[in-house]
DNA sequence: GTCTATATTGTGATAGAC
DNA sequence: GTCTATCACAATATAGAC
């Protein structure tokens, strides 16, 4: 007999493969599921039987695999917010020229953020919700080295000393850290604003992003000139 | 007896003075615990017997004044959305010069957000998992003659007259519209993540939307030259 | 209009057989 | 590991007295 829960637990001797459970492992279909109705309805609307349909297993195993609700809901999020944070900030603190760091970011944000377009949304509203959420994650990012703070650090210099050289605005980093980020994030959470308010809907919606994964870039950049 | 529910009912004789409601009118009082709870817990995670103790009245009067649960959850959203919605559309389809438009919203955004700081991250939840609220919204501001496609076809046709003389980027109306508004309204929205990953909490987040009200005009403006 | 009491269902969670 | 049965309680909602 295994021992079960905890958030970092991961597979210990595979299932017996029982009747339901098609293939694979049941506790990465659990988390799947979770992910998906969490994202759909938000940690407090989301239902334990939803999830377990959805990973057609039965209820009773979503406590089996993870105590309890919250313990679902805490490793959907940190799944969600490391795969739209960490990456990004690593990018912005590369040592490129900041003209290719913004395009980095820019592409590789829309990108990822188009192949799961109902994260921001997820993520803002918890964030909303549950800010205690996010406090643990940066504190556990910071205990890592991977902490943003060197990387905002360094992005400061960078733009300082092309300040100084009279090749950009001066701006503070965090500034430019949230506009960066603004830009590309928003759009994906407004999306059903967009599509009530101006008909910005399925593939016009598609057409947008391309268009701006485009222009944005330059946008950012002649913002920065000074 | 008078008829209670409906979204649109409004005070129709003042109440006895109960015991418990100190002052004014009761469904006044509800509306805007539940705005407060709502706001705070998100639709589904919200609790009527926390509303009441907000208003400080019986639970059993939100089912008097207000149907049912989602009956409040409609009139709060739809007030909220209202809130930090129509005005900066107006504003934008004003005949004044761009970039007086664009800092007329700017400033008029970052002031009423920051009276509301909590709207942002409350409506993009709601929208991520009620999509249907707001498109009931639009459909009334549409049929209202207040339609933002009307504002967005007039923005355009000025975009592209600046952009013909020379003085400006092409740019569709539509991400014009999605940039002012990510830069103005994100940040809120993200407030817990850039207090955790940055330190941008309580007395530097102030200083921080400060320094944004006065810069991002500029911003946006030197993002638009040619 | 406001209150108390209660109906009724929903929902997270666990015990224990297999 | 997975299932069935069930517990315990939370939560929306209503009935009816005042």
């Amino acid at each position: 007999m295994k021992t079960p829960v905890s958030t970092s637990r991961r597979k210990a001797g595979r299932p017996k493969q029982g009747a339901t459970a098609r293939d694979g492992d049941t506790e990465r279909r659990i988390l799947e599921a979770a992910r998906v109705i969490f994202v759909r309805r938000g940690t407090a609307g989301a239902r334990m039987q939803e999830i377990a349909e959805e990973a057609g297993v039965n209820a009773a195993l979503l406590h089996y695999y993870f105590k309890s609700k919250d313990g679902l809901a805490q490793a959907v999020f940190r799944e969600a917010a490391s795969r739209i944070l960490p990456e990004v900030l690593r990018t912005l603190g590369s040592d490129a020229p900041i003209e290719t760091r913004i395009e980095h970011v820019v592409h590789r944000y829309i990108d990822v953020l188009r192949e799961h377009p109902f994260l921001p949304g997820y993520v803002l509203g918890e964030l909303s919700f549950h800010p205690e959420r996010i406090v643990a994650m940066a504190h556990e990012a910071t205990a890592q080295g991977n902490g943003p703070r060197e990387m905002l650090a360094r992005l400061g210099r960078d733009l300082a000393a092309r300040a100084a050289a009279g090749e950009m605005q001066l701006m503070m980093p965090e500034q430019f850290l949230v506009n960066l980020v603004s830009l590309c994030v928003f759009p994906f959470a407004a999306r059903p604003m967009l599509a009530a308010l101006v008909n910005l809907d399925g593939p016009a919606f598609d057409l947008f992003l391309e268009a701006r994964r485009a222009e944005l870039p330059g946008f950012i950049i002649r913002a920065l000139r000074p």
